[in-house]
RNA sequence: GCCCCCAUAGCUCAGGGGAUAGAGCGUCUGCCUCCGGAGCAGAAGGCCGUAGGUUCAAAUCCUACUGGGGGCACCA
């Protein structure tokens, strides 16, 4: 008896009550049930009595007091009681709890996994930092959060196509090749160049690759350091990305709308253009062309083609979204810094513009930035720090996990010293540590001869057992919430809750037998009970993007 | 000036209208004769920024205010 087929039942039990009593709906997220905090208040409980009272015009408990023959009545219930105002607390059969550990055990991987968004198809844009430099500190979050975001979404039945878009095109790029060039020559950062030792480097290994660079002229150069720089940096990017975990489905090239089409000979961009021109959108003023954004919200007209004929890198938006509009994403999610939160209304506008419906097809995420031991970090100040030097400093492990356990709205900052630390200062390691300890009493148990050839549920009666089996049988829950609210810290703080259950019934309850003690049903009872556990600490744990190593 | 985010234990932070507000760190006290002590049990520590409002019920929703962070280009 899992909790959604007890408030599946709930649900059916309220509308037959409800259809005598006429004129009251409700849905089925309205019998969904909570755990108590306090174990005295039973396995689950439900308030929706006290939500039905006002528009049933009944007293709450005495409406509780009717359902109570029928919910004691199912299959597993042992019993249930009307407490406080009018809250429902139902305590199960110690023998259909435990039966979700051999769920858990047969489902493996696929434990946690639910439909919650099935039929949503998704596209999820995040990083897109510039192919000038390396990835630094200020991706960070974005890189994980939006990786793990992808993943419950996936994991709640969603189609998700992530994708990572490089901001190929514009002037920022013919710098970027000025200051490669400038480097091979060995002379200074030009002005408003890109600085950094990376750039040294890289100019170093295009002049290998094109040992003749200087003897060309200069406009040739700039190009052909241009383009084999940003070809090595783009590499370079998709590395750090893989060594994080991170996997992008799609790297978009801003290029590709700049690309006259061979038949029309017009670029995404125009078209875009001329598609907003037909919807009645566009105009043209100060010898500029204009989106009239305001119609739809956004603080002021934005411009597609600059008075001197250069498209805007806010057209390059326009047609990128069109992009992902005709590429059959009817849902796009972008996730961006605070420092960008100016972009909402434009894209909202711009979405409305192109007759989509900006709620429900367009959700901006915006996340605070990171900061690293309270020390803020920007390009402008120079103290960057690439993703790949954090990486061989704390882990992968520790810094997605650290980076994952906040919501994205709330200031995080990396404390390079807890991060590092091998103590409940890092919670990945109380995590981590959990799920190794499964694993080690599962090779203790095999060496013991214990096996999960018993499986006899209604043994597990111990609290810590109950307490542990209430949080396993949360997990798919949790999940589809971190789905519903794109907040993956969620699974996070599970998983840490799950692993004190963990460590709770470890401490008080055995699987090995002592010494020369025959070995009992009970043993191997526990022994599921313990793998199952495992299973669920690495399937979290997988969610984002966190390795559940089996010794530490 | 306008917009967005934040305010909860000494510190860092959880807490999608419910019962006695939680965790880690720090402080104090216990637990290693057998499954990993990177663990467990317990103590102390709170006018949930302030003031109103909605509700049977508010840390949670609404409004105003205070204090902090960020943003408001024919840049990319």
């Amino acid at each position: 008896m899992t909790p959604e087929a007890l408030s599946a039942a709930l649900f059916a039990i309220v509308t037959d009550r409800l259809a005598t009593a006429g004129g009251v709906e409700i849905t089925e997220g309205d019998t969904a049930l909570e755990r108590p905090r306090n174990r005295d208040h039973g396995d689950w409980a439900s308030n929706i009595a006290m939500r039905l009272a006002k528009r049933l015009g009944t007293n709450p408990r005495a409406f509780a007091e009717e359902l109570v023959p029928a919910i004691r009545a199912l299959d597993g219930v042992a019993s249930v009681e009307v407490a406080g105002p009018g809250f429902i607390n139902i305590t199960l059969e110690a023998a259909a709890a435990a039966e979700v550990a051999r769920t858990i055990v047969e489902s493996g991987d696929g434990y946690g996994h639910n439909d919650a968004l099935a039929g949503h198809t998704i596209n999820m844009e995040f990083v897109s930092a510039n192919p000038t430099g390396p990835l630094h500190i200020g991706h960070t979050r974005w890189a994980a959060l939006g990786d793990s975001i992808a993943r419950v979404l996936k994991a709640s039945g969603a189609a998700v196509t992530t994708e990572y878009y490089i901001n190929d095109a514009g002037s920022q790029m013919d710098v970027f090749g000025l200051s490669i060039l400038a480097a091979a020559k060995g002379e200074p950062t030009p002005e408003k160049g890109y600085p950094g030792p990376y750039i040294q480097t890289l100019a170093q290994r295009v002049l290998e690759q094109i040992p003749d660079l200087l003897e060309r002229p200069d406009a040739e150069a700039i190009a052909l350091a241009r383009d084999l720089a940003y070809e090595l940096q783009l590499a370079e990017i998709k590395q750090s990305l893989a060594n994080f975990h991170v996997h992008f489905d799609v790297f978009f090239s801003e290029r590709t709308l700049h690309t006259p089409d061979a038949a029309t000979g017009l670029t995404a961009i125009d078209d875009a253009e001329a598609r907003l021109r037909a919807q009645g959108h566009v105009y043209e003023a100060d010898d500029a062309v204009w989106v009239r954004t305001t119609d739809f919200g956004d603080d002021k007209d934005r411009v597609l083609t600059r008075g001197n004929g250069i498209v805007t890198y806010f057209a390059a938006d326009a047609a990128y979204y069109l992009s992902k509009k005709d590429r059959g994403f009817p849902e796009k999610i972008y996730l961006l810094g605070a420092d960008h939160h100016g972009y909402v209304g434009r894209l909202k506008a711009l979405a409305a513009a192109a007759g989509d419906d900006p709620d429900t097809g367009l959700s901006v995420l915006i996340g605070q930035l990171v900061n690293l031991n309270g020390a803020k970090l920007s390009k402008r100040a120079g103290n960057i720090i690439e993703l790949d030097d954090l990486l061989d400093w704390l882990g992968a492990d520790a810094l997605r996990y650290w980076l994952a356990r906040y919501p994205a709205d709330s200031p995080l900052s990396l404390d390079g010293e807890k991060l590092r630390s091998r103590t409940n200062d890092n919670p990945v390691f109380y995590v981590q540590y959990a799920h190794a300890r499964t694993r080690s009493v599962a090779r203790n148990a095999a060496d013991a001869g214990v096996t999960r050839a018993d499986f006899e549920p209604a043994l597990l009666v111990h609290p810590t057992e109950n307490a542990l089996i209430g949080a396993l049988q949360e997990f798919p829950r949790i999940v589809a919430h971190a789905a519903e609210l794109r907040e993956p810290h969620r699974v996070a703080r599970y998983l840490e809750e799950l692993a004190g259950y963990y460590h709770r019934w470890y401490d008080a309850c055995r699987v090995l037998p002592f010494g020369d003690e025959p070995i009992t049903a009970l043993h191997g009872t526990r022994l599921w009970l313990n793998d199952a556990t495992g299973q669920v600490l690495r399937n979290g744990l997988d969610l984002i993007g966190v390795s559940a190593p089996d010794r530490m």
